[in-house]
DNA sequence: ACATACATACCAACTGATTGGTATGTATCA
DNA sequence: TGATACATACCAATCAGTTGGTATGTATGT
């Protein structure tokens, strides 16, 4: 789709360019906040090249969750935290793993389709869905190893694995929140401590557990 | 909107309607996607009467903040969850309360400054610092109950007070997103009962517990 | 082999509406 | 008389979106 010109092979990728700096942009500085110009300037491109590949700024809204979606799948399909043997290894090592990577700015950890879902839930649905089937489909994904690990233990619980899947994202989605507002990365690190202890004490494992 | 009585200038005040219009207003659009002019509609005053009271925008933001931690300070105090004996069961009953006020319609029971926050931080430090001052200054109020839990049982730990206190609000915030997300509020009941199983779990507390 | 026709990808300049903010006036109260 | 608390009218800047164009590729007919 995509298609370099002779003249400017580097500017193959308008479309591209535009979805990257949506994806970091919109991460600083907010959805509403952000506006067109800006994201034409980021990405190197003009306007007239935005709107021939978004209708309008709610499409691009649109488009940046689904790439959000499609790239954290692939970086989390390809994270190291799915080779424990045990399921439960698995998912505290995905909780290990969620922990190790909020390093370095806030907006190079934090969730773009959390922010936006959060902004934009009452004026944009068409973007508030599309945040909502990103943060849902990656919960989805531990919902197997969640689910095997009950199985093997065969622990009689009130709640779902679909649920606890979805605590783990709001777990992930309030520390971010928290490291927002106080602009200090440790206060998120400790609430997915918490994610992790809970995490251990409701499948009763003793392994690695770190408090007496 | 014609303004109340003005024989005394204590109520119908512009400062208090605008205040109580952006709280209403910032939950439902968000601040940048709030003009002044929605503000200014919604309270029933003119742009006149806003930039008597507020320099500019931002510092609309940060009363707002301020506004929000002193409601919410007085709502939470007379909150029926003080009553109990024990200060675990004091615990759980806040945790119980804020579930129970989830309910209604969405920018009604989430968060004016943990929306704000996530929004500003990069653009308005000015509010994020009043959003995290609400935010903490809130959690703060559980942490006496919390170290009197912990000593009351004589649990040895490797997190403190402050920490399971910042993490209450982080699951809050965080399920204020899922929510948000899916327009559902039940998928934000559920992460506070996770909250509670774990806060349960953590003080080895049998009282109540529902799940095997 | 080559012209015609059309599609894609982008750009520069422009526009109408909206925005945060200002200038100025007025009524009330101490 | 002066300060406070508004209101009215306005403005410069900015915004999302439009217009009209160029450069390039591709499909088709002859």
């Amino acid at each position: 789709m995509p298609r370099p010109t002779k003249h400017h092979p580097e500017r193959g990728d308008a479309r591209a360019r535009l979805l990257e700096a949506a994806r970091d942009v919109i991460r600083a500085r907010g959805f509403a906040a952000t506006t067109v110009d800006d994201l034409c300037k980021a990405a190197g491109v003009t306007k007239g090249a935005f709107f021939h590949h978004f209708e309008n700024k709610e499409a691009l809204g649109v488009a940046a969750a689904q790439f959000w979606a499609e790239t954290t799948t692939a970086f989390f399909a390809r994270a190291p935290y799915h080779r424990p043997d045990d399921p439960l290894d698995r998912v505290l090592a995905y909780v290990d793993f969620r922990k190790s990577i909020i390093d370095g700015d806030l907006a190079e950890f934090t969730c773009l389709v959390g922010t936006m879902a959060q902004e934009v839930y009452h004026s944009h649905p068409a973007i508030r869905d599309a945040c909502a089937a990103s943060i849902f489909g990656h919960a989805a994904t531990l919902e197997p190893d969640i689910r095997a690990a009950m199985e093997a233990r065969a622990i009689e619980v009130d709640w779902t694995p679909a649920s606890l899947a979805a605590h783990t994202q709001a777990v992930m989605q309030g520390a971010f929140i928290l490291a927002k507002a106080t602009g200090d990365r440790e206060v998120a690190r400790e609430s997915v401590d918490h994610l992790r202890r809970y995490i251990e004490m409701l499948f009763g494992s003793q392994r690695s557990r770190k408090e007496t």
